[in-house]
DNA sequence: TAACTCTATCGAAACGTTTCAATGAAAGTG
DNA sequence: CACTTTCATTGAAACGTTTCGATAGAGTTA
């Protein structure tokens, strides 16, 4: 007690081990300055008389210890302030209790709410999530610092994937579909989506349509275009094309750039993710064509920041949130073991304004 | 090699081992099917007919060890994929070479630039770079997981902050300021930012001015409020009201409504943070009162949505990349225990137009 | 009292590394 | 030739846990 105060007064502190080994006794005492003192479960066992794998055991409340000394030990663990070490435990346990999310960067504008609701079904469960981002945080699923993760991150290949798979570690994937033992899935609904933007189109009455893609190795991006290829496909006389995006703002702009240089009549524009139909609305409104009344907007996400412009974006909306919920409760089924089915994310668009009548 | 080959085949594959011990050789023989081996330091010295000490320098690069012996080691490694326990190493070296960056959710507008500053930095160092949030993960600080911390999460306490730095922790608070030897900061000039913005109102002509606040608890606020404070001091017959807010939108929107309930002249309104002027545009867009003429608005943090508001969101604006290269910066000599000062980021006012002159 | 069964506690091995100190062979020195 | 020196390699301890199997003392039964 008295030299735990002076450890917080001078952070000086001293400790005794001894070592008996071989019939021979070495006693070892050290000082350690302005570094702080680790405690082991060792020193709790000395303290407490006890041996090192009682104090396991009452530290992990297990029955096989009494409730007297139980009691005791975890008096002076505190008294001592333990704190275990977790790499040590995770070495001989095999495991981290902790779960890694990959995202391909941190500025993806949906990832506050999936976080959100990854993390509150992950730590209700005795979890602890991690966000990576960066393909050198890859390690730390083969190097077991993780004892599960979920992909939305492009820079992960599905060979990669597969291989770890095979090593024996669980995953979730949220950006591909990936047929894996190991592997679940939680993919969003993207062909209803673009189903429901074209036929929003149609129902207002347009007729020359485009479609702004994203990056070709997206899944996303292939599952949508795909939907709207057989959706414009389903009906007659309408005059569709396609301008390569990449998912990102100045994609837009470049498309709203090229479809203000063909402009001859009111067109309406599918932009395979909101970012991409933010671009656009910045580059339009420096000039005169008018969201909503000379270029027909919808995007696909319901980010933020589609709820500022004027007029407000009509998108496809979905739950972040669940999916972060979902995609947890999978990893840990996974990682337990237990059977279970892939799922989909169902998804509705949001009539925002920016798809007027013709 | 034909092993590995089966192994991928059929994901079965077995490893023999011997351990000598007391004179007595017990031979262990197992096989795993569907799990994926591990293969350790061990392996790969039994393959290379080597010390596992040999290897372990061959592995690290060591120059003990000869050219040729390294290669062949090397060699095996790879050709038996091996991957270094991440726990062994840091339980033996007392580092994981990982830093963890705390916050209070992940719903923040403007982390993204903040983390992407911080990864770079970092991963340039050797470092990696994770995100954590929420009280349950702050046990990854004590239980050295990671090398040191970078904290910008008011749910962190600063005498749980001061203990750990006691411990021998190392740690660049961002939310803060912090007396000691491992801590260093990083602050916002918070009262350079609400002077500019106070006046900014002045030279537009405006006399009535309200503060809407952050939580008490913040030092942000605390900061940016105590400069407000005294910049109105300044002046004379500045009508000056403070509105308490907590830095989120409904805070923006409550404010809104007690100023429209009093209005009785054009005001000007300083939210200290983006996201409560956000909040009041929302508010003020279901009703008569225009932004830059009835209510005139500034903001502080220069988020991405601000800039999609009608009209577009004066604001305090600061370099978020940079901020987050300065801290990692400056945690890792902290942790290389390189003397360093703490510093300071510039912010700077843009005009977004939301401030009229009366 | 002898032969059990419980059960609280303990000893020791193991997890996969790193790293110090020791070894022994080859090379260099006088 | 006997000696030191050099240096690649090795053995073994250590990091801090968990956990299996052993142990010893108390309680029960016959």
């Amino acid at each position: 007690m008295f030299a735990a105060f002076l450890l917080k007064l001078f952070c000086i502190t001293h400790s005794t081990r001894r070592y008996q080994k071989q019939g021979i006794i070495k006693e070892t005492f050290f000082v350690k300055i302005g570094e702080g003192i680790v405690v082991s479960i060792k020193d709790i066992a000395k303290q407490a008389g006890v041996s090192i794998s009682t104090v396991s055991y009452a530290l992990n409340g297990s029955p096989k210890v009494t409730e007297e000394t139980s009691a005791r030990i975890l008096a002076i663990a505190k008294e001592l302030n333990y704190i275990p070490n977790a790499a040590a435990r995770s070495l001989k346990k095999r495991e981290t209790k902790i779960i890694g999310v990959f995202l391909t960067d941190y500025s993806g504008a949906f990832y506050g709410q999936l976080l959100q609701g990854l993390q509150e079904a992950l730590t209700s469960r005795g979890y602890e999530l991690i966000v990576c981002s960066g393909k050198e945080s890859h390690r730390f699923l083969p190097e077991r610092m993780i004892d599960g993760a979920i992909i939305l991150d492009v820079t992960f290949s599905s060979d990669e994937l597969i291989k770890y798979a095979d090593l024996g570690h669980k995953l979730v994937v949220l950006d591909r579909e990936l047929d894996h033992p190991n592997i679940n899935q939680i993919l969003l609904d993207n062909k209803a989506g673009a189903t429901l933007a074209i036929d929003h189109f149609i129902d207002k009455g347009h007729r020359k349509i485009y479609a702004v893609t994203g990056p070709n190795i997206s899944y996303d991006s292939q599952q949508r275009l795909q939907a709207v290829r057989q959706t414009v496909e389903r009906y007659q006389d309408i005059e569709y094309e396609e301008i390569e995006g990449d998912f990102n703002k100045p994609a837009g702009v470049r498309a709203a750039q090229q479809i203000i240089a063909e402009y001859s009549k009111p067109v309406a524009v599918f932009c395979l993710n909101d970012e991409m139909a933010i671009g656009m609305y910045n580059y339009l409104s420096k000039t005169d064509y008018r969201v909503g009344e000379h270029v027909h907007i919808i995007g696909f996400d319901n980010i933020e920041v589609s709820h500022y412009t004027d007029p407000r974006l009509t998108t496809i909306d979905y739950s972040k949130r669940k999916w972060g919920t979902l995609a947890a409760e999978h990893l840990l089924k996974l990682i337990a073991n237990e059977p279970l089915e892939n799922e989909r994310i169902y998804v509705s668009l949001i009539d925002g304004g920016s798809v007027g009548t013709m």
